[in-house]
DNA sequence: AATACTCGGTTTATGGCATACACAGATTCC
DNA sequence: GGAATCTGTGTATGCCATAAACCGAGTATT
């Protein structure tokens, strides 16, 4: 199950970290992971995940599509190298003292990351990556933000956890409805839906879908950026909020209220 | 961008509402658009999501690979109808009156969705899906759990939002991490690693990483599950707990939120 | 009822992609 | 100097989505 030949790890992790043996014998290598991954993430960022296939990224680098699996197992490992080399991290960051603004500042910086390489959304998220170099990073990085935060290490994990899946998921959205206007629906569109989403067999939603303006009949209209970037505070302040008033004592499944 | 040839909306919507003006002339048809989705279906459940082509369907159907595309304009249409089709939700739902117990409830539905075809979550997720008939079915329960929540319908549909979005990452990371053991590493793994991630570089989360049990060495511990379904609820109580919260008229942020 | 139109299913063909395999030259180890 | 080993390449395979052209089955029109 992907592992080195020899060191018990995915042979990806071993190379992100830069220990995988180097051949001794042999012609010099005109290649290296570096300069593939570094070929491979121009092409996404270019052309988008779909242009990345082997071809393309081997010719790119004046090689043979061949040539890249001297030092690629595949494309998966591929890809892999790429996501980790893609959510890179500023090398100083300083985070607030307050544990809520910095959850604020790290979480922004994992939505930055995702924005500046959207095509990270699109690779297949299997397995490992926990045990790639920025993932500790960022790790680390989330863990630093919650230092002075009373809870176990096992829930400050899970806080980190929880905040990166929500950070992702909304950029995904995000990136999503960005493609078309909010989701773009013709008027005449709208007229057929109202046909089969009626405030009877829908009383909550019919009302807010059909006279609402969540569709919008236009490509995009400017405040969909806003709104989306408003929804990401929202959910994010829902978490630090919950957070907050965890540490406090108080559990919302727990009766009574204290303060 | 994908639409229908006259209605306006994207074809994949018009083909699940079953607003799909059903050609007259011309032989019977030996197919329909419900029995290949649910061909397509079973094969994803069988054997995962890349099992699912055009010509294993068709096979599995009796039929040739390009009768399909009497039917279905090419596997994006496909897919998407089978994402709709997989996140069916029981007919009756009864959701408690509180609205912390209905959101808690609403959000298993949609787990348990997502955990009975767990593929779902490899479908690439751009587009539509919001105008699907069993999303907007999904949308509506969440709005009804959140009925007597005094916020703006834009506010509760943001939190449903977010709701789901947790609940979408939480099951895959769960299944990713269920495909190996926790992150299965070999002591000698943990040996290398522990070369790199050294506590003077990662000073939070080293002690964490390489003294903890995150990285099981073994397939999987018992204790697996158990800890991925407390990080469930644990995040989704902090969403809720957040939610109480501001619905208390009190915000993390402390500055100008309103009341 | 005959004809024209339309549609369903099949056959065949194309092009893209990942990747296995085997070779020739380069480089280093003994 | 030879053996071993590694690099980059050329060639080949097999899977996949999908386009194009065809025949025969139905329906609508006359």
């Amino acid at each position: 199950m992907a592992e080195t030949t020899e060191t018990g790890l995915p042979r990806a992790v071993a190379i992100a970290w830069g220990m995988q043996e180097v051949p001794q014998r042999g012609p010099n290598r005109g290649l290296s992971h570096e300069r593939i991954v570094a070929a491979a993430i121009e092409i996404a960022d270019a052309e988008g995940l779909a242009a990345v296939t082997m071809q393309a990224v081997a010719k790119s680098l004046g090689f043979t599509t061949m040539s890249l699996y001297r030092y690629v197992s595949g494309k998966d490992e591929l890809l892999r190298l790429m996501q980790d080399a893609a959510v890179a991290v500023p090398e100083k960051v300083s985070l607030p003292g307050d544990w809520r603004e910095a959850l604020r500042v790290w979480a922004g910086l994992v939505r930055d990351a995702f924005h500046a390489h959207p095509w990270v959304l699109g690779i297949p998220r299997g397995q490992v990556s926990v045990l790639m170099p920025n993932s500790v990073r960022v790790a680390d990085l989330g863990l630093a933000a919650l230092r002075d935060l009373p809870l176990a290490d096992e829930e400050k994990i899970g806080v980190i956890l929880t905040v990166s899946q929500y950070v992702t998921s909304t950029v995904e959205l995000e990136l999503n409805l960005a493609d078309e206007g909010v989701v773009a629906v013709t008027p005449e569109g709208l007229d057929l839906l109202s046909q089969v989403v009626t405030p009877d067999r829908y009383p909550h939603l019919a009302p807010v879908l059909l006279a609402g303006n969540y569709l919008e009949t236009q490509p995009v209209a400017t405040g969909a950026d806003e709104g989306i970037d408003a929804g990401y505070e929202f959910g994010l302040e829902l978490i630090i909020s919950g957070l907050d008033r965890r540490v406090h004592g108080q559990s919302a499944r727990g009766v009574g209220d204290g303060a």
